[in-house]
DNA sequence: TGAACATATAAGCATATGCTGGTATGCTGT
DNA sequence: ACAGCATACCAGCATATGCTTATATGTTCA
């Protein structure tokens, strides 16, 4: 299969490039790609307060990378794919290395969530 | 042809990332991945001082995207294909449009430059 | 309704970034 | 050697960024 992303503006691209030019977003990208993550496991997997995955997320949806859905008390976050943006975003994200090992990780700590 | 980049490293995919996540940067890159160019002609191309030119060719350079090659007088910039990161920046760069108009214009206002 | 939890927002701080102007360095041709 | 051009480097400035702590908002459940 093949991911032929539109050309997008290079404006635009910039801002995608940046937003995803920080490690922590690219990888809380990297995991949407394959999951719909809480902000409870973003907490819980890197190493920052809950206020600044908090910030990262919103400058993920104010571009409209990430769309947000409630589920009673959490909220879970997922990649947009009505966005225009959102084939380059697969397209770069292919390149990436897989992080979920992270996830892995945490449920070997016992840290396993359980938003349900 | 496929263009496979071989996983990088998610902090130093982060580092590309923001390098070309700045829309002056990206767009030399753009135009670097069709033709060499020597700084005049990106000091005629966009709209800032020789300097700041110079110190994003240098940011391009330290991280090895780019390489310099004296001729004479001038130095032509090129991407670095020797790079463990060209995969990836060409990769990239398929999804940026092209910025070929922008060295067009620039013959058709008779600034063409010749570094010969 | 109120306690407990999940998430967002505000304020402040330290550092990074992109730019400019000025100057240094390097090459060329006379 | 020197003038002129191309490029790099330095210093300083304004703004952006990422983080923290503290606080506000929203949801659930007893």
């Amino acid at each position: 299969m093949e991911v032929k992303a539109k050309e997008i503006e290079i404006e635009k691209a910039s801002i995608v490039l940046k937003l995803l030019g920080d490690k922590t977003r690219l990888a809380m990208m990297k995991l949407l790609e394959k999951n719909e993550c809480c902000v409870c496991e973003f907490v819980a997997i890197f190493n920052i307060s809950q206020s600044a995955i908090s910030q990262h997320l919103r400058k993920l949806r104010d571009v409209g990378l990430v769309k947000e859905n409630r589920k009673g008390q959490w909220i879970f976050y997922s990649l947009n794919k009505d966005s225009e943006l959102y084939e380059m975003v697969l397209h770069i994200l292919e390149v990436i290395p897989s992080q979920d090992e992270r996830m892995k990780e945490l449920e070997k700590q016992g840290l396993r969530i359980s938003c349900e």
